[in-house]
DNA sequence: ACAAAAGTGTTGAGAGTACACCCATGC
DNA sequence: GCATGGGTGTACTCTCAACACTTTTGT
């Protein structure tokens, strides 16, 4: 919704910042990770994309809002979010002092597959490899959140959040190599993977494909994703 | 010109929370760790303590907020300081919607002891392991710091920040053992505190006190004080 | 000389890393 | 039977963790 402001419109005669929360939206999309972005048709950044977000309601907690944002784009609730950081620098808004407080998510894109009307039509898909100019300091809040689920992914095991429901073990590695950058050696990899315990055996195996059909995993629901490391005092 | 506004948007009322900046500031005193609180004397929560903040004026970013709450009740700037977390449950003030940024900042005791007037007269220094109930939900960000200092007494070597300018191992070994609450064994500790190459030798020794002189230790401005652990991934 | 705190090395265990071949299936 | 990707074990290295005695000073 847009309202009509005067000519003189002065954004500090409000003495009081809009609070918005934004939501870095990932999943692993043929062999890429992808962030969901809206397409915005209003000035200013107008064609310009922008991550999901929404202003925080006067009754809601911000993590509600957050959660909101996500349903408004993708139809989907209940999914791995947390809080990343809280944006404020004076001009990050152009129109008004607006404060951001970024989210980022982590969703299966079968999610997406199952219900592909619930999408939002201004939605899309991006690499993140590729991302265009953003709107606003949009862009800088995506990498900030890459570069969190980068380290999340060395210390805790929250990569399955970004697979479909039930995948093969060489998946769930390509998904490491590609957000990484670099390649994983096989069989450490699956050690460390399996010793962590936060996947079952489905029993079935993959049939498609060529090659030895490869077992299925899914994620334990009961498990803790966090890896313990090495504490740097005993 | 057009501005965006909530889809609930109603011009009679004010739908914008207020939003303040909250500090955590440590400092390690008499063998102990404390915070720095400040006495309200308006309602709700008169005579409660509460940690020190401020309102976010529409110029300043939240950094400069927060360094400045920082500086009104200890008259310090340039001290160690990272934003912690944004709390904003609805009701965490009952007077109106509140979103607060918090912040976590650690000083040494020795600078506030140089210029012991530039300390707020409502300021005062409290335990952090005896702490009273505090105002709004301050005790919950207070702990929240705390878990925040002792992750990153593990994987960083920020403990300095809480001490005076030059000090001993020993010294720097009793903070970390009174935060983290366990005992450190002497020689694994200095081994790896002086493999981290952040501390310097300043020549001198601790001439006061029992026993042999220790030598003393100061902060390499120079250093990085981040530590490397293993990675989950080679 | 003795009390008090500072300072110093070594060894065993466990985790991390590097590395190459056999297995199951489809065509 | 061969092409394709799946699946497996082992030896070396390095960091971590546990542990006790000597050194320097003041009294």
């Amino acid at each position: 919704m847009t309202i009509e402001v005067p000519e003189n419109y002065d954004p500090s005669q409000f003495d009081r910042p809009s609070v918005t929360v934004d939501v870095v939206i990932f999943s692993f999309i043929d062999n890429n990770l992808k962030v969901l972005l809206v397409e915005r048709d209003e000035a200013p950044y107008a064609e310009k994309l922008a991550l999901p977000g929404s202003f925080v309601r006067i009754n809601e907690s911000l993590d509600e809002a957050a959660a909101r944002a996500l349903a408004d784009e993708t139809g989907l609730k209940d999914v791995y979010s947390e809080q990343l950081y809280t944006f404020g620098t004076p001009d990050r808004d152009p129109r008004t002092r607006v404060i951001t407080i970024a989210y980022f998510a982590l969703i299966p894109y079968s999610l997406i597959q199952q219900y592909p009307d619930k999408q939002s039509p201004k939605a899309q898909w991006i690499s993140m490899f590729n991302l265009p100019d953003l709107a606003f300091d949009h862009g800088e809040i995506a990498h900030y959140a890459l570069t969190r689920l980068r380290y999340k992914l060395e210390y805790s095991s929250v990569g399955f959040q970004l697979l479909p429901d039930v995948f093969t073990l060489t998946e769930l590695q390509r998904a490491y190599e590609i957000i990484l950058v670099e390649t994983l050696d096989k069989r450490n990899f699956r050690r460390k993977i399996l010793a962590a315990k936060v996947l079952k055996e489905t029993g079935e195996k993959k049939k498609d494909g060529e090659g030895r059909p490869a077992k299925l995993y899914q994620y334990r629901d009961d498990a803790i994703a966090e890896i313990k490391t090495r504490r740097l005092f005993p």
